[in-house]
DNA sequence: CTCAAATCAAGAGCAGTGCTCACTATTGTT
DNA sequence: AACAATAGTGAGCACTGCTCTTGATTTGAG
């Protein structure tokens, strides 16, 4: 057992109050709120002494923004171990948007200036609920391959109109990238679960991003839920 | 005719300068990159002057704000005077996108903190391409109903699922906030209509969000177009 | 137990920001 | 020519991230 020092373990505690100061702050004033010198104040502690802690502002910011991925993730998992369905999955990233709206606005909004996410701290939370919801979709086509109830399914509709062909074709290259990283994680679908898994992703993140940001004007407190499960459902058709 | 002396001739000059610089640096470094003191010594002009012309930074920005949202829709509205179609208007915001991110990001991005815009400035040239999405939803609706040619068209399958009546009621009340929206535009639609445009509208600026800040990782540059129209079409079924 | 090494905190300082205020130039009007 | 409106100046306040030197404290090895 590695034992720990009073001096290591004063030292973990005072960078986990950081960075709980810091989560508070985003969730109180936006990411703009974020001043390590009101953290060393509130540490009641000069402000050059938090930089032995944090090697600057931008490391505090990785720190905030692999936790908010990790939460979101968490409780969408959450929410889908009551019922396991795409509707529950937008509702609880929207859900928990509403409770955090400026660590929703950290991970999904603007990025920061002059600010860059490293990859190895933040992919793979940042994409655990993507994951997900491919799996979902990928689930639900494999049921209705399996047992194809109702013609209503919209099985051949994917090469409706003209240019079908050459769509299909362009299509193999745009999905490409996605295809490549949910590789990277050992994951292989075809082309129509990707697309679908995409257009759901998309439109359920800007449909919050659109609540949230208030681009859509105000009175939309108390339909938030229904106006998410009208576009999941819709999407579902 | 109301003449210009020379000093208010002047002036519009200088305001209309400090607006190019303000573009321009926005452009540039982002939102974060705006300064007035910045754009000051670059019209080699002490700091304070500026106070001049704009009473503050948030002025500023409520101008370029007014600006890019009526530009993408300019653009918008010049290449569906090409072709009519949503996947055009898609494709003309993601270029536009393109070629302004960090334009983009100050109009469909979050929200910068304690900065409120003035709706009676910005609404109106905000809501501009939303409407026309609105617009040509209704007018497909319309041809739909004149002559229904084919018997995959979507028309009763709103009411799939479980759940059909209320949903159809809930619907209503969540819709409403938007109708609203469009009735001061003395505009008129139904729920169907409504709903199908705040999805595509979602979906498209979710994707063009994803792109633009690089929440789907790297390898996209070659495969935005086709990627819009993949989702556009899926949505379109 | 002592003493050097590692760690931590302090405080001054740099360069930058938005914004205000008192003051001086310049310009336009009567 | 005198007066008022406008334009520009420069100092100053409060704030930010970050660095560097100096001093205090804790730690672990001899």
């Amino acid at each position: 057992m590695t034992e720990t020092t009073p001096r290591q373990r004063a030292r973990i505690e005072t960078e986990a109050q950081i960075a709980a100061i810091g989560n508070r702050m985003v969730d109180d004033d936006g990411v703009d709120g974020l001043s390590l010198r009101a953290i060393a104040r509130e540490l009641g502690v000069v402000s050059s002494a938090v930089y032995r802690y944090v090697k600057s502002r931008d490391e505090l910011l990785t720190i905030l923004i692999r936790d908010a991925f990790t939460q979101i993730a968490d409780a969408v998992d959450e929410a889908l171990a009551g019922h396991r369905s795409v509707e529950t999955l937008a509702l609880a990233m929207l859900e928990w948007s509403r409770g955090h709206p400026n660590r929703w606005a950290l991970i999904y909004g603007t990025p920061i200036t002059d600010y860059e996410a490293p990859r190895e701290q933040t992919v793979v939370p940042g994409t655990r609920i993507m994951v997900k919801l491919a799996e979902m979709v990928a689930e639900t086509r494999n049921d209705a391959e399996a047992a194809p109830e109702s013609g209503a399914k919209p099985r051949g509709s994917v090469a409706t109109s003209e240019s079908s062909g050459r769509q299909r074709q362009s299509m193999v290259a745009a999905l490409q990238p996605l295809r490549q990283g949910l590789d990277e994680l050992g994951l292989d679908y075809d082309d129509h679960v990707i697309l679908e898994t995409i257009t759901i992703w998309v439109a359920v993140v800007g449909l919050i991003n659109g609540l949230r940001f208030g681009q859509f004007g105000p009175g939309f407190d108390d339909v938030e839920d229904d106006l998410m499960s009208g576009v999941v459902s819709r999407l579902g058709e």
